[in-house]
DNA sequence: CTGCTTGCAAAGGCTTTGCAGAACA
DNA sequence: TGTTCTGCAAAGCCTTTGCAAGCAG
């Protein structure tokens, strides 16, 4: 697996004003080094392979951390459980609702014709276009 | 609040092959009168304005029974819980952020120019598009 | 009568929180 | 040394489930 060094982690998470301690910069590897869709429960997996050394609490904390500093983006798709996104910028997803697997839709794939105007004194934080598919 | 006759709830019911009993009845007539967007809670609250006749375990099945049969669409942008959209054509959403308010693009006011390929041995089942906004 | 439906309460799964100990500057 | 972070366990919230009582045909 193509992973980035400690030090590009180091300077990722404090780019983002994000302090780095271990615990921090073993979930970023994990989740930042690629484009990655990832819930909490495949993460702490991750993390731990060897052996246990994340608690599940900081897990939780430190990718609501991650989301409030812009690092990764949360995903609602699946009314059970969020998906943390290590791609950030404008993109959207395929969701199979029978795997539950998340894959990105190729940049430059998806376009607008027409988009409506915003409801009134609002102003957009972002747009999220989910394909759901099942296997055929 | 414009309404929907007990008689065409029934049929409503009976078209999508759902048994009319009390419940759904109730249930329907608040959700699918006109075109809403509630959660399980809000619903529940609004059935049982007056007095409590109707369980939360109900409204779960009832709207879960709904979802199977097509009566209403499930909307997940909150991770929280699930809203129910008495609309089912094909059709978006602005999501507020703040308010937790959801709101439908006027229909034709979103189209595609471009939209991708789905992925290999998938085909589509359906079609999101969450615009995410909050208060200017 | 027989099968489906309801509703209570309990369980379940994901996420958050409280708080004491650990890590780091 | 003082502040921040971690991690365990417990709590919280939405949703589902088990099961006995109720209703409808």
């Amino acid at each position: 697996m193509e992973t980035k060094t400690h030090n590009e982690i180091c300077e990722l998470l404090s780019r983002h004003d994000i302090g780095p301690t271990q615990q921090r910069i073993k979930i970023a590897q994990v989740l930042c080094s690629q484009p990655r869709h990832m819930s909490a429960e495949q993460l702490l997996e991750e993390v731990n392979h060897e052996r246990a050394c994340v608690s599940k609490a900081t897990i939780y904390n430190t990718l609501n951390l991650f989301v409030d500093k812009g690092l990764v983006r949360e995903i609602i798709v699946d009314p059970s459980k969020i998906f943390y996104d290590s791609t950030v910028h404008a993109h959207h997803h395929f969701f199979n609702e029978q795997t539950g697997q998340l894959t990105d839709v190729p940049e430059g794939a998806l376009s607008f014709k027409d988009f409506p105007p915003l409801p009134e004194g609002t102003q957009m934080s972002g747009v999220e276009v989910i394909i759901r598919v099942r296997s055929a």
